[in-house]
DNA sequence: CGAAGACTTGGTCGCTTGTCCGAAAAGGGG
DNA sequence: CCCCTTTTCGGACAAGCGACCAAGTCTTCG
């Protein structure tokens, strides 16, 4: 075995143990997160792996953290979109909201093994259940709803509308949207995933009403 | 180790392993299919397993394949359903999905490790995408767009309404369904699923139009 | 300079996994 | 009754896994 890495502090050395285990988990999925792999992507011993993390559980539960982080940290880029394009009424939320999804539909499609491990997260936190770590998923999830609301609330404020019952508007957003992404993750059809998220805009727009003044 | 079986003819044996594999891996996930759990589940030597299947990957197929055939099961059962409540236009729509989707989260509901692994089996057969078996996913969503294609369909008929583009409704009456449950199996909230159900309804009900005579 | 501490190595341990095989045990037909 | 096929057993094997550790090497600071 020849090793590529030099000596480094063990911060970060960690650092960079957790970036190779989170590519390999992206790119092959949670059972091929193994030290042995992440030890040999890192170019490090085996040893400096348990040096770095004292068990694998808590390797894995830093990948998910991070996971989580990133989906926590495209809502903060969300919070930079300009979403106020005008006019107010049906037509101009729709327009928002269609352009706050196309955003988030062109982050999902160009890192769908990224957008697939957040649903092997979901599985294995489930499966988790019973005692420990009382789900992860619903870290993911929480993060998740915030950037759905968020997103609507603000369109909704730009084009002065409004919803009752906002957060089940909320729910049924991230509901479909999630089903169409993975939908989209196991045939690819970029086209019918077009149509279902043009028939959820459609809903959510139509369940909308102007802001009493 | 003491075991509990009579002597049996290779084909019965196979689907009594068949049986035990499919609930092991219902209860805790494809990652606990193991050769030996199934011996010990069915009370048989490890010999056994590998005289009625030859892989392991053989015995991952047919679980999957048994789960695929139940969810083509569960068409065949909604074809015995009577969706032909008497009215005709969108009330009479509404009610007729809404009793249907009911019927579907009766199903879902009482076997919520069942729904599970189908979600665990998209994953891993995405995983596998790239040459080997191509997407035992999309068997699995095959059936899934015909039970709600089929569903929707009888109840357009007996409502006497009908949509535009049939197909994208189909879809994304199945993502957001499939977003619902994915959701409802993380926080296990029935109130939130059944407002997100609810829109959904009303969208796809909004959506339709009185059939032409 | 030299000691203390941080970092790395290379190997071992015990465990679980899939796979394989020789031989024993049934059971039915001649 | 005995033979031959089908079925079952029990053990073995190599590979991969997480965990662990004693010794070595480098860095830093007194």
């Amino acid at each position: 075995m020849v090793y590529v890495s030099q000596r480094l502090p063990a911060d970060k050395r960690r650092a960079q143990l957790l970036d190779a285990a989170i590519r390999i988990t992206e790119e092959q999925g949670l059972g091929a997160l193994t030290i042995r792999a992440v030890a040999e992507r890192a170019g490090v011993s085996l040893g400096v792996v348990h040096y770095c993390f004292v068990d694998k559980d808590e390797l894995v539960d830093n990948v998910i953290g991070a996971a989580n982080e990133e989906l926590a940290a495209a809502t903060r880029a969300f919070l930079n979109l300009d979403l106020s394009s005008g006019g107010t009424g049906p037509a101009a939320l729709e327009e928002l909201v269609h352009e706050a999804l196309n955003l988030q539909w062109r982050v999902i499609s160009s890192s769908p093994d990224r957008q697939l491990l957040t649903y092997e997260i979901a599985a294995y936190s489930i499966r988790l259940r019973p005692p420990e770590k009382d789900n992860l998923a619903l870290d993911q999830y929480r993060g998740y709803d915030e950037l759905v609301e968020m997103v609507l609330r603000r369109a909704g404020e730009s084009a002065r509308m409004e919803w009752d019952d906002f957060p089940s508007i909320v729910r049924a957003t991230g509901a479909i949207l999630d089903g169409a992404v993975l939908r989209w993750l196991i045939d690819r059809d970029d086209a019918s995933f077009s149509r279902t998220i043009e028939f959820g805009i459609r809903a959510i727009v139509d369940s909308a009403r102007p802001t009493a003044v």
